[in-house]
DNA sequence: GATGAATGAGAATTCATTCAT
DNA sequence: AATGAATGAATTCTCATTCAT
């Protein structure tokens, strides 16, 4: 966590730091990051980091925290409160996300990096609190989804949440490769062309498609469970 | 690729070599794995790395290749020829998947790492080979499906193969949580106690459930009883 | 180039390390000079180095600069400005060059040493532009020789400066052997008893006698060159 | 020394090692050059090396001494013995020195490298002897030259031997220079396109001019046009 | 509070030489 | 006599963290 020192930085100064950090989190992986790179950037001492941050892995918590922040408070401010359906509700979740994703390479970036970080005893906890925060966010739509008989009752709702969880999170491997989007080269850039909102829900649709004939009631098809095991 | 020298070391020595080396990628991303460590581990002098590959990046790919190579080979040993349906074959490709995962710790590990390897020059070309592998071959049984009718003809073919692909590789961590299952212990105490086919069939039946609803055509509907298991 | 960290060092831990430095590289070659002696023999961290330098090149690259710098600066400011004849002006130079060498055996064995440097990848910039550098210097004596009178009009500039330069250069090994003073164990007792400025003159009187006979116009004699090939 | 067995070797095998070691000191320094690129190029085991000589050291040897005798064999047998003058006689002997070297660049290239190899413990020994041989052989011209009285009989003979050894060695790097002939470059090709004999003669000229004014009595002076190539 | 030089353990890699087969 | 795998000390270079100023 930052220290009152940090907290009472002055704004500009705060802010040029955590931009440094942020790109340098955001096209490096934990271990490679370079403490070195970001104070060379941010043009001040090698030292203050660690009167800021209690050390290097300090600081990649609080960037981790932040952006998650930033993201999900993006969704939950863009996704109307009063969007009923489960589906419906999801599309815009991923929707949302992913537009913040594209306007915002560098958060996005560092994000995605945190969910992929290989587990060595300095990330593993933070991996796995953006990983926890993300799968209840997830748990609570479904429940509420099944409460209101959008899902189907009998669902695994282990299952289910994981399903969503890993679809949404790697579907950003899916769009960059269909659109041709780096999100290394808008985060050196400072900002790239985002995807067309139009592009962006015709993917979306197939995701939402998938998802409804896989997880809702029967109306009145598909093949009966039972029938199956049989 | 691992010279001469290596491939006509004494069996025993050979496999010493090999198993501290998977140890140790298994354990630890590319960076953090350390060449002197296997070497301590497998007692052999440092410069016989040297003489046995062409560096640390050649290792590497040899004992990725090495556990693709096996993984695939079992599966596709596993798997019967004439499983037709492409819901069953999908299964049972993934069910044989993670029985290899469950019973080869190290090799499972040290391909989940390579798979979510962060992309420096030294592992770009690796992850990039595994990655159109996989690919590949779930582009391939989605192909058959579609021409066979199991699948919905006018899927969008490649967001099929993405989620198919995704699924599967991500449903590791689905399963690692469920069962409380830790590869990296079990690569630790040189094997772990496997999950029981049933609860991991348990599992399967849930995803081919949702992929059955979600990419199936929608007539004549379900998966004839005598396909399953027959 | 040396980093502001490397200058703004105390001045007595900065010649301490350079002290160090210029020891190896006069005893050692490029590749035999190490890094790790150097740290050793002046009592600093190994990283320091690389605060200090980009690296082994860099620092290499900054001694040579510095004793060449230092070297043609004594030249400079020991042969008087309104010397003109062009032999004279050799003479004192070649001279000056050689006191400077056995008064500052340090700095005179790594430059000897850099200019027979075998050329590698990593030293041969530094060569090719310290010979530069010495050919240019004796390109503009000859020059100005030749527009003073001093030397014949008709020689093959090239050859000249090629001659002269050669000479200069090699003579350091004939007062090695004349005189029985090794630069090395000069180096190594931190200093040596040079040569009397009698005796060296002496010699230089032999070169410059060579010279001048060899270069300079007739007067009235010697052979015209149509005779020699009728 | 060789080893009895490296002279009881089959002739083809013997000379295919030989190949491969002058090759690799003719393109690198002692330091640089590799055994195990040698045996590799040879297609003989390594540890035949050590059977063969001493180690690297006494390979050396044996290929400086042997590179050295073929070239003053070389042109021991190109000038002939009647050729009085000393300056057409060092003339002759610079000229087919020069001759050999463009013909036989490997061997050129290796003498070359040991001449001016840095002198460590492993080298010294080596690179002096060389430099003996040749300062005899000089000296050897030098005294006969006074004694016939084509040098002046007041020549430090010392400095004399010097100049004219330090020329003619040199003499290499200025022919490089004006005829963009790269000594590595032919090696590598197996042998390049050699000086013309008239161009080579003609700096040969400038040369023998310089040291003909420089070193010959005052009077009666010039070469009898008869001396030249007669 | 800011500074930034110092630290030093650790990384990957090299290569002449040895010696059991 | 030939082999070629094994050796291991030595190399250059990295970088998060500390602490005296």
């Amino acid at each position: 966590m930052p220290t009152t020192t940090f907290q009472q930085l002055p704004r500009e100064k705060r802010e040029r730091f955590t931009a440094a950090a942020l790109d340098e989190f955001a096209l490096h992986d934990y271990r490679t990051a370079s403490v070195s790179r970001i104070v060379r950037a941010a043009g001040i001492a090698k030292g203050s980091v660690y009167q800021y941050f209690d050390g290097k892995q300090d600081l990649y918590l609080h960037l981790v925290t932040l952006a998650a922040e930033r993201k999900f408070g993006f969704i939950d401010g863009s996704v109307p409160a009063d969007v009923g359906g489960f589906f419906e509700r999801f599309r815009l979740t991923v929707f949302h996300g992913a537009r913040f994703d594209f306007t915002h390479p560098r958060l996005a970036s560092l994000l995605y990096n945190a969910t992929y970080e290989p587990s060595g005893p300095e990330t593993r906890a933070v991996s796995a609190q953006l990983k926890a925060a993300s799968y209840q966010y997830v748990r609570g739509l479904v429940d509420a989804g099944i409460r209101a008989g959008d899902l189907r009752a009998d669902l695994d709702v282990d299952f289910a949440v994981f399903a969503l969880y890993q679809l949404s999170v790697s579907l950003r491997d899916h769009l960059t490769e269909r659109f041709s989007f780096s999100f290394k080269d808008a985060v050196r850039r400072g900002g790239g062309s985002p995807v067309p909102d139009d592009d962006l829900m015709a993917v979306l649709d197939d995701l939402v498609d998938l998802l409804r004939r896989g997880l809702a009631p029967n109306r009145p098809i598909p093949p009966p469970p039972e029938e199956r095991r049989a």
